[in-house]
DNA sequence: GTGAAAGCGCTAACAC
DNA sequence: GTGTTAGCGCTTTCAC
């Protein structure tokens, strides 16, 4: 069997209590038995249990991050930023994907109730505002780059109207009008939030909304394609079109590209997220950059703040966005 | 504080024992007690504290998967079937990146030691075969992926020589004869045996190898856009490409639209791997499927098999891969 | 069919 | 500065 504080104390000559204190730092032990206990270590090849010292502490410093996909790099981003960000403090962040159903991601939130992690850290969830107050009530949770309307949890977001409003103003500038909006019907915040930013924008320009210059689908790869075919079918197509997600607009390219419509020439992309894929793609795609590290570093930041406090902090915390401008918009 | 077995033992009128046997499935309880216990659960929202039953149990029924990244969608569906074959047999699957160093391979691998998962998955590890077969002796662990020659460890794998000798004979059938390849330097087993498989076909395609057709970089992406400069400047310049990774042939592909060249016309390309944005990039990409998922369950299977028996296979299990041909190559 | 009790490996309160 | 010991929540052996 495996080797445990008994032995090293057997091995040290000192009782469990001074190994113990040796492995946690403790001041109160004489150089000598921190040497001799720190020989035992060695020579037995000794690894705590972190079994037992979690279930003795109640805590495991560990926190768990619940996403929809791991296939984008967003999500992925973000977890490279809870991590960067938990390894200074002594956490370890462990993923689980949810494909997206809420069926999947209270299986996985059993990890806060069975204890095996200390908090949890939610991309993109599905659940609704009750389901997530009520767990905020008893668990330490969060919600990353995306909120939900009417749950008083701690949040961490970009402004998506504001960001939203940017892309589109950055349309208006290159001089288009007829710019179409793809988006969805899900209840999260970002999609209507960014649907509210580009009819702003629309208005501050004076320009008139088309409903039929809208199209709402989900967040599935193949709706981009889909709205670029009802856009095209308009008698008056739009000149540039303004995606809620990077997928959606690279959807569309690829559709645009099918039917022999040159994207950045007779028609502007603009996706939203800055995944890698943007840059690889030809054209590169013009899109809204979330600040993804610093949303992860953020997040974990004041989840831990939580876990070792006993008043809540349940804030909205909004992080800087940034257009960038590529070969979609004909930049 | 937290509801334990015990608050759960004394609300039913029954013992601790009787509650764990509820708990676990054990037949050896009345009818009564048994509903009696579940109300009791239900009513006190009891959750059973997974640290105490793990640390009694010695198990956890976790799989720790260690990647070199997260944004690659090869290793995002590799988790999936990990995930889909754990999940029947009651095992969860946990994540951790190492960024492709081998400290924090080894930092991630504590998790072995302190007895928070029972094995772990190593997919792309750069651990040397003497590490992992120390690793071996006394912990679960197993490759996938990518072996390691001299590791005498349970790795699941598509036959990489085979695979690149298919994928290769493909350009050669479509008519191609200078067929340059983008290799690297890395000591692991694909990318040596994708440069075998490379030259045995055109050896068998009686096609005289030509040392300044072969390009070694890295797996980082731009790589696959030096390589394709290099070709470029050859006097008499390569029809075909075979890259080691679609990564790498998406950024030939990408240099070579910036200069001009039309993929699939004037040169073909292939990629290996089949991920994601072979789909979604313009052209799409011609490569080598490795079929991800089946991979994940299998590494998974056997690695539980080994979790439960005192008799360790360390076998080097091999996987069917498939040529796909797309526009990259004029398909 | 059920309960009492030992003990998994660890930390920390307490006594010295 | 150090050792003894209780106990974290759970499972399981043993006795009844």
């Amino acid at each position: 069997m495996s080797v445990t504080i008994k032995d090293v104390a057997r091995e040290a000559g000192v009782s469990v209590a001074t190994v113990s204190r040796v492995l946690n730092g403790s001041c109160n032990v004489s150089e000598d038995s921190a040497k001799r206990v720190n020989e035992a270590i060695e020579k037995l090849n000794y690894s705590p249990n972190f079994l037992g010292r979690n279930l003795r502490k109640c805590e495991t410093n560990v926190i768990l991050c619940i996403m929809p996909t791991s296939e984008h790099s967003l999500y992925s981003k973000i977890v490279m930023g809870m991590q960067s960000y938990a390894a200074k403090v002594g956490y370890d962040i462990i993923t689980a994907v949810s494909y997206g159903t809420t069926a999947a991601e209270i299986r996985q939130l059993s990890m806060l109730f069975n204890k095996t992690v200390d908090g949890a850290v939610l991309l993109g969830t599905q659940l609704d505002a009750e389901t997530i107050n009520n767990l905020a009530e008893n668990y330490n949770i969060a919600l990353c780059c995306e909120g939900i309307t009417g749950a008083d949890v701690l949040t961490v977001a970009v402004d998506d109207e504001q960001a939203a409003y940017d892309a589109v103003t950055a349309l208006v500038r290159k001089g288009k009008r007829k710019i179409a909006f793809i988006g969805t019907n899900s209840s999260a915040i970002s999609s209507t939030a960014r649907e509210n930013g580009y009819k702003r924008a629309l208005a501050d320009s004076g320009i008139a909304l088309r409903e039929d210059y809208i199209f709402r689908g989900t967040y599935d790869y193949e709706c981009g394609a889909q709205a670029f075919e009802e856009f095209s079918a308009l008698e008056d197509k739009p000149e540039a079109i303004f995606a809620v997600s990077d997928l959606l607009a690279i959807s569309a390219i690829h559709k645009a590209v099918d039917m022999g419509v040159k994207v950045g020439e007779d028609v502007a992309v603009m996706g939203f997220d800055n995944i890698s894929m943007c840059e690889m793609m030809l054209p590169t795609v013009s899109t809204v950059e979330q600040p993804c590290g610093k949303m992860g570093e953020l997040v974990v930041a004041k989840l831990i703040e939580n876990i070792n406090s006993s008043v809540k902090d349940s804030k909205y915390y909004t992080v800087e966005h940034k257009v960038i401008l590529r070969q979609s918009t004909g930049d």
